[in-house]
DNA sequence: CGGAGTGATTTA
DNA sequence: TAAATCACTCCG
């Protein structure tokens, strides 16, 4: 086979491929088309198997930085990562989380995350949130990517759904975000939880438990629920 | 059988139906497929036995603009022609290379190119031209044949275009230049550049360079260049 | 229906 | 603009 120069990249994760192709004719005829490839181990090992994706052990392609970026999220910080050349560029500062405010993915839904985003009332809830780190497996999906909010979309899901909370799980959501994305679930990636987390948890819960305690004993807690309530209401009609 | 809604296409001959087909699954689940199908020859007669025979009931299948374009050829000028609706837009020529001849980049270089022709004020290039034989391997291509006007244009396209110069590259343009031509490339065939060929040429440069020397002692020479370049951008504003 | 290849659109 | 991103075509 007739092999195209597929070449290492330094700047991204062990595995990961870089290939430039250049445009044959038509308008566009001597520009050239930047691609990545994910390590083919990571790709075929897919946990859930709830779909045959590919036998290719290429590994799957990325076709723009923002695609690349969503994929490795905080995985890899790619602010200085300059997608056509493959390399990091020290001072080059991008503003990637501006385009996520426009693409299809974001206007689709989470009218209701959105308005998550800045409650910062005296709910004692939020007061837990906000000192909780974000497990380093769960990765944002969609057009709000702080810590915070995703943090909050989980809860409300938590409590609203009475379903497992599995995150958007197909990959074709990246594709499709109108007709597969769960409106069902929060905008994260899927993650697994292992025991040694869940263990983790455990203890955290009985800490967090103490904390209410003493929570509930403080005044105006019932009021100040009560209005964050209404306020969730108030928008959503 | 199952029959699908074949509608009825207004914007081509008489007969030819048109299909949509949705895609139901998969990752470009809820895309759609446009077909259209040749009138049907509903019988075939049979010379031998004088007996009609069902040939092809549905008509060819076409799953493309080029494909129906080839077919159809002169009869009907799929210009205008938008494959996924059906219609026809005029006006609105952002289907095709069509458009290639009217806007206003591609208008300026061709009109740049046309000015060359007739070109032959004292501009020291202008000599150096004159006295050029074009390469057995490089052919004109289009309205205007003559050598000069094609030495001119190559050599305004390696001035002002940052793409690689290929000529016109599509079989296409052969069939059709008015349709296919590429106005961003010198009105020529596409060619090929030998070793040899490069060896050669770098000789020249060098002999080149040394007449050159000469002409740079040559009074009025800076003058004449520069009013060379006012021509130009006068006509270009 | 997939996907490489290219056009069209948006961004810097 | 040009470059980057996105969307689509078209053929397997």
């Amino acid at each position: 086979m007739m092999e195209k120069k597929r070449s290492d990249c330094p700047a991204l994760p062990p595995g990961w491929k870089k290939e430039e192709v250049i445009r044959k004719s038509g308008l566009s005829a001597g520009k050239s088309d930047v691609y990545y490839y994910s390590p083919p181990t990571l790709w075929k090992r897919n946990p859930k198997k709830e779909k045959k994706i590919s036998n290719d052990p290429s590994g799957k392609k990325f076709r723009s930085k923002p695609q690349l970026s969503r994929y490795l999220g905080n995985k890899v910080d790619l602010g200085c990562f300059d997608f056509r050349t493959g390399k990091m560029m020290p001072g080059k500062l991008h503003k990637n989380k501006q385009r996520l405010r426009h693409d299809p993915l974001s206007l689709a839904k989470l009218f209701w995350e959105r308005r998550l985003k800045g409650l910062h009332s005296s709910d004692v809830t939020e007061e837990v949130l906000r000192t909780m780190d974000l497990p380093k497996g769960l990765q944002s999906v969609g057009p709000d990517s702080s810590d915070h909010t995703l943090l909050s979309a989980i809860a409300s899901a938590l409590h609203m759904s009475s379903t497992p909370i599995t995150g958007q799980t197909t990959v074709a959501a990246e594709k499709n975000p109108a007709i597969w994305l769960n409106a069902s679930q929060p905008l994260c990636r899927a993650f697994t939880v292992t025991d040694e987390q869940i263990r983790e948890q455990e203890l955290k819960v009985y800490q967090a438990r103490r904390s209410l305690e003493d929570a509930l004993m403080a005044d105006g807690l019932a009021r100040a629920a009560e209005n964050t309530r209404e306020q969730l209401e108030g928008k959503t009609a």
